[in-house]
DNA sequence: GCATAGTTGGCACTCAGTGCCACATATGGC
DNA sequence: GCCATATGTGGCACTGAGTGCCAACTATGC
């Protein structure tokens, strides 16, 4: 049964030790603030060297948006997965499901709301939260451009779909964490897309 | 005819040696690159202290993307001053007009596409770019959430639009700067708008 | 048990950005 | 023109993020 790990130990190892330090390194920011917290709080509440800390993480930053580098992949394999004769709005949609489910998380969502609030109060934070859906947008372009025949590279359509939707994403996004959460993220975000339509 | 200037001397000379700056360093920018360029070596060239330059500038980014917020503030009067009962949508392309008139001004176009090449290819600068639009955004969504009798805080749809339209103007630009300007940008932006439609 | 590849920590460095203070320059009232 | 005061400037020392380099350590394969 048990297949043969694809992942060395060392490999791990490495991740193990990532996960902890964000861990570590949330709850620090949660507690005193992002910008309070130096680099050398986390390492000596983490008993590693400084060093060390930049062969794992390239930067503090980081440390709160890490997430993105997997939702990116998560996102595009979603859109990629679904029936090409999809409208695409819907396509898109369905690949946000994802999201809607890590939002909707109970076991993580004081952690992560408590992270989307740091990066909502910090505009160096948002500022990279954003390059980075701008990265999941561009790769979202092409997929959508090659569904509908055009080139993202010349053509702005493409880019503009993807946008929009994740438009819709951080809209509701936004809405959810600073309101009481009353309605869930889900249906946020079906409002929100439900207010543009391509054409 | 010559209206009582409300403008102080001090604060012409202060937004003279602003512009001067701002010049002289998206010269070096151009020139060396952006990261290559320090803050040593710009004052160096200007004949002022350090601690003078932030006195000026907030940051090194901010030389880059000062001009946002001129930008934003013309965004949001062209807004508002259109007419209630013009579709949302079609104010908002004609509130574009400025930057339309930007990105095609022969006198400033060497300069600005220049700049945007150094915003595109630095990720770091990207980011702060994507931020003070979405800064905009928030603000021209308070003005569309007005119209509709919509509050932006509780209902996402307004920001959607207003993301959206943004969504546009960086597609349009990105194709515009990275492609050979064939077509004018005026053009990629109605392209752009035209793919979607507020439902 | 040994060679070696990979991991760690320490150190010194660069660069952006800030607080503080002393000095210079402009402005307004007399 | 003279002085009090507001504002601008420069220097200095400091913090904090991030990097290059090297020496010491540790795990792995034979």
């Amino acid at each position: 049964m048990k297949q043969s790990t694809p992942i060395p130990v060392r490999e791990r190892a490495r991740r193990a030790m990532r996960a902890e330090l964000a861990m570590l390194a949330q709850d620090l920011f949660a507690a005193k603030g992002y910008e309070q917290t130096t680099i050398d709080d986390l390492v000596a509440a983490a008993g590693i060297s400084r060093r060390t800390f930049f062969r794992y993480f390239t930067s503090k930053e980081d440390l709160v948006l890490g997430k993105y580098d997997a939702w990116s992949q998560m996102l595009v394999e979603g859109l990629a997965a679904r029936p090409a004769d999809e409208p695409v709005w819907e396509s898109l949609r369905r690949a946000f499901d994802v999201v809607v489910e890590y939002f909707e998380d109970v076991t993580l969502a004081e952690r992560s709301l408590a992270m989307e609030q740091v990066i909502h109060d910090n505009p160096a934070l948002s500022a990279g939260e954003l390059e980075r859906i701008s990265r999941v947008q561009g790769e979202l372009a092409e997929l959508v451009g090659a569904r509908t025949g055009r080139q993202a590279a010349t053509d702005p359509r493409p880019t503009v779909i993807a946008g929009a939707a994740l438009a819709c994403v951080v809209a509701a996004k936004d809405v959810w964490i600073t309101t009481d959460r009353g309605r869930p993220f889900g249906t946020l975000l079906d409002e929100a897309m439900g207010a543009l339509k391509p054409v």
